[in-house]
DNA sequence: ACGTTCTGTGGACGCTATTGACCGCAGTTT
DNA sequence: AAACTGCGGTCAATAGCGTCCACAGAACGT
């Protein structure tokens, strides 16, 4: 992991349909070298994927929340939560709502039964939530160094 | 916006750096016809970009929190969180905590730095921070219908 | 110093991106 | 009903790209 690992890190995280052709003009390497150094990054798993960032109200999916949980019993409500397709995100958290979930739905009325099927998962004992009005920006990629 | 536009995003969001002749493939049209549907899908600021997913830990951004801010005074204080790379999201909520943002460091002495930070911008008169400890997942893409 | 390994280059090949010309259908106008 | 028009597709062509291979040079350990 050198500095022109990290140069195309940078590029990948800003633009990754970026063809390796352009990729190599602008590290300055050739074509085979930075298809070879992206390899590795993707098999290392420190490049995990490549996705489309998608305007959220396009999709029906204009309603985000954060909803924190307080757990009593933890065994297995992370394999409930990973199948709600709703949650987008899932953190464990220091503090007592031991996961903080990033939700998107398409209205309220969608948001308020995701809540009450939370709610109802064996394990929780309470859900906390919080509405998002408007996202100003999300995952925008920190330059590295 | 029809089946295959959507089938189109949905593959695009999973997938970003697909061909368009494999695109065309899925999809079941010509290669220039996938060119174009994307083409005007980008135009029309439904896909916003391509990024890749970067394991955080590999690029020294192993700590992740949230942070709430209670805001009194709100003129330019967006432009302000916006110059602080260390902000990967901003959501503007409902309740008493304004602002929910996402912050990604390095070490907890920076994410110190970053509370410290935040709690002396002008117009914050609070600020309440939530740890992760493991992000179980992130921004995963919700199958579109 | 030597061999080993790693990582690069250059060439070759088939496939892809991208453009332009053309076609057919739907809706609208005359 | 016929003609016009715009949209969105296919096909064909060319330039450029992805990807594999053989080979070369630097870094390293023994």
């Amino acid at each position: 992991m050198d500095a022109i690992d990290r140069s195309l890190i940078d590029l990948l995280r800003r633009s990754a349909r970026l063809s390796y052709a352009e990729l190599a003009r602008q590290v300055g390497l050739s074509a085979p070298a930075v298809h070879e150094r992206v390899g590795k990054l993707e098999a290392a798993g420190v490049i995990r994927g490549y996705h489309a960032d998608v305007e959220p109200h396009a999709i029906q999916l204009g309603v985000t929340a954060i909803i924190g949980l307080v757990v009593n019993a933890n065994d297995d409500l992370l394999d409930l939560l990973r199948e709600m397709p709703e949650v987008e995100s899932c953190y464990f958290m220091a503090g007592e709502e031991s996961y903080l979930l990033k939700v998107r739905v398409a209205t309220i009325d969608e948001l308020e039964h995701v809540i009450v099927s939370m709610s109802h998962l064996p394990g929780v004992s309470r859900t906390r939530t919080m509405v998002a009005l408007s996202t100003k920006w999300e995952g925008r990629p920190r330059p590295l160094n």
